[in-house]
DNA sequence: ACCTATCTATCCTGTACCTT
DNA sequence: AAGGTACAGGATAGATAGGT
């Protein structure tokens, strides 16, 4: 807290052009769960004086609860002539929001927002550091089963993994951004150029990036197996399953969408309610099964996400099976 | 020319509030 | 209480613009 506040009262006074003071505030009138979340303080600045609302946690901040709060708070608050919220860090969306409301607040060194005082300055260039991520973006999880089945043999841009997987070059620059962060492959800049690889190889990248992949299916749908042309019908689940090991395939198949093509046939397709004679179950996947299908089925790696939460054991012996024989052929 | 910070569009989900 | 609806917030990724 008094790092914060000798933080503020730098920035406050740079960008102000006036001194700025800062001074702790009691606020025994205000019940727990106000005090627990905002801490008070006075502020001067110049001449003015001002109500200081400390975020101790900005990661459950809502501007909309904050306003409830607020009202409250200010009951207590009349021997100043504003208030102003000051926090840490905050998330570009939420200092977004917080100007359409327009509530004053302070990032001491990132930004400022105060009409009452008539400023608004924001920095100009942030340093970006890239955070890790529990789970990997769809997109990066497309990039790494890319890398998995052998198709990034040798550094790569991301405007030439763009051109490869149908993103755009912002979504691979992410892309890269979160392979970095987690660890999973080597970013390095050449020139301007960001070359993303994989110097350990496949083999040692999937029980590296195992535990950050998602199921790629997000949805399954049950339609008219005949309503599915030929080409879209990529095998997944438990038929591709029975297609690379000794699981006896189910009797309804399965196939793999991604989202761009099912958007394209959603609304000349009829869902059935339950499996009937001539019905198929369709995955709708987070990215396009297309990239890395082959032979008509799904890759192995994106198959062994979606069947990996599967209690049956003998999908579960038919999965270890088929990694063991597929993944790496 | 290429990369990336920021803005924007779109879709999805959870929640509060309302109706039945 | 159950179900419906509207809205805010969150996630994802495309578009834009500015920097090197």
């Amino acid at each position: 807290m008094e790092k914060l506040a000798n933080q503020f009262v730098k920035y406050v006074s740079e960008v102000a052009g006036q001194p700025a003071t800062w001074r702790p505030r009691a606020s025994e009138h205000l019940p727990l769960y106000l005090t627990q979340q905002y801490t008070q303080c006075e502020i001067t600045i110049g001449r003015r004086s001002f109500l200081g609302i400390l975020l101790a946690d900005s990661a459950s901040f809502r501007p909309a609860t904050f306003e409830k709060h607020l009202r409250q708070i200010m009951v207590g608050a009349t021997d100043v002539e504003g208030y102003c919220l000051v926090a840490e860090a905050l998330p570009a969306y939420l200092r977004q929001r917080l100007v359409e409301r327009k509530i004053p607040f302070v990032v001491p060194g990132q930004q400022l927002y105060w009409p009452e005082l008539g400023l608004a300055v924001q920095a100009r260039k942030k340093k970006q550091t890239p955070v890790a991520v529990a789970i990997v973006s769809p997109a990066t999880q497309a990039v790494l089963i890319c890398a998995l089945t052998g198709g990034i043999p040798a550094p790569i841009t991301p405007k030439s993994l763009a051109e490869k997987l149908g993103y755009t070059t912002m979504t691979m620059t992410r892309a890269l951004d979160e392979i970095e962060a987690n660890a999973l492959g080597q970013v390095e800049r050449n020139g301007r150029e960001r070359l993303l690889n994989f110097p350990a190889g496949r083999r040692a990248l999937w029980p590296a990036a195992l535990p950050y992949l998602r199921n790629p299916v997000r949805e399954t749908v049950r339609i008219r197996e005949s309503q599915l042309l030929l080409k879209l019908r990529i095998q997944a689940g438990e038929t591709a399953l029975g297609g690379l090991s000794m699981l006896v395939p189910p009797k309804e198949p399965v196939y793999a969408l991604g989202a761009q093509a099912w958007k394209k046939i959603a609304s000349r397709v009829e869902q059935i309610p339950v499996e009937d004679t001539g019905t198929c179950r369709v995955q709708l996947w987070c990215y396009p099964p297309e990239l890395f299908a082959r032979d008509g089925q799904v890759d192995c790696f994106s198959l062994y996400l979606s069947l990996r939460a599967e209690e049956d054991a003998r999908v579960e012996a038919a999965l270890e099976e088929m990694m063991e024989k597929m993944a790496w052929s």
